[in-house]
DNA sequence: CGCGCCGTAGGACATTTGACCTAAAATCTT
DNA sequence: AAGATTTTAGGTCAAATGTCCTACGGCGCG
């Protein structure tokens, strides 16, 4: 097995464990068993825990970047990417109700340790705010398009604590028609303005 | 110092700590130096972590009842008493900026843990929502009480969420007065019905 | 071919930390 | 002062982290 390879493998592992049990509560060897690599070994490709944390945020953006992208080339209008967004609660609605969204709770749990990557995990969030940035932008909303994408963001977080909460699958589906039937209002041909964000 | 003082100034401690820096990375000895009690007499009064933990909670319900019952016997109507909820993110936003909300934060936790307790956490939630639905429903939306008290619950942790990853005071704010312009249609004299939950 | 180099892999320590426990001193009660 | 309660100062044990040392196999090179 080739070392990037290996590395690549421990990233993944890595990734999958910091979501399901959290940062502060997986340990080093938790992650060498799940990639079947002796402690020592596992020392040869990340020295501490710290570097691992590094990797797989930066893993993360990457493949974040790349579902984005990958929307955003595609023929979906501006809201039904948005739509796609959302629905991502739906999609993998048994992993969150279990461990709840890969972003906001990361950011959460280095935000208690004052961990010195806090500010890089809160980039997975700037990367899917700049994105419905755009988005708003394209369907004519630039004026308060930030405003737009945070209150879009400030949504999926809320839904996916009280899933993991609740376990209420019920509760997801009915939240996330209600922000398509909100996104229906914000952006049509040409209705008077709702009342949502005037920042 | 009486013994019952004692265990209620590790249980208040304890209770900073979990909010503060997350249940996991406290440990045994950080409590028991914020207290300045030696570890043994610490021992004397909880045995387990989870005892303590425990003990938190209860804490923390007995104090969330105690909210919840001043605010229901005010003089306040029953949307000025959501409003004062809500609000609790406004005055405490310093402390939410920096370690989240102390209900959604804990829960999260105590779900990836698979913590026994986690079923206990959540009933904190449980106290806002049952609360939320006595109001909605002396607003006149018994049929829909229930996904409305919810709605407002997710919005305040996904306020509370990105409030601690971005530290935007200006955006708490503006989600607050939206909140509050959303209730005020939810429950006017009459109006067309919104477009909000459709349980 | 023989030899040393290097990337890879695995195991054997050493150190630290944190949860959990005990014995006995100090303090309070009556 | 006897007896219960509260506090202190230790100590144990397992888990986690951090570090080193050996081994194997390919491969370039004299």
């Amino acid at each position: 097995m080739t070392a990037s390879e290996t590395r690549r493998q421990i990233v993944v592992a890595a990734d999958r464990l910091f979501y399901e049990r959290g940062f502060e509560a997986t340990s080093f060897a938790d992650i060498a068993g799940a990639v079947r690599l002796s402690r020592g070994n596992f020392y040869y490709h990340f020295r501490t825990k710290d570097e691992i944390l590094q990797a797989v945020i930066a893993h993360r953006i990457d493949a974040t970047q790349a579902v984005l992208d990958a929307w955003e080339a595609g023929a979906d209008s501006p809201a039904e990417r948005i739509l796609s967004f959302v629905r991502i609660l739906i999609t993998n609605r048994t992993a969150i109700m279990a461990h709840g969204c890969p972003v906001g709770t990361l950011c959460n749990e280095l935000s208690k340790l004052d961990h010195a990557a806090k500010d890089d995990a809160v980039r997975l969030f700037t990367l899917f705010r700049g994105w419905l940035v755009r988005q708003f932008t394209a369907l004519g909303r630039e004026a308060d398009a930030d405003a737009l994408a945070l209150h879009v963001l400030m949504r999926s977080q809320g839904v996916a604590t009280l899933a993991t909460a609740f376990r209420d699958e019920a509760f997801v589906r009915r939240e996330i028609d209600d922000v398509a039937a909100w996104l229906t209002a914000q952006c049509p041909p040409a209705s008077p303005p709702a009342s949502r964000p005037h920042p």
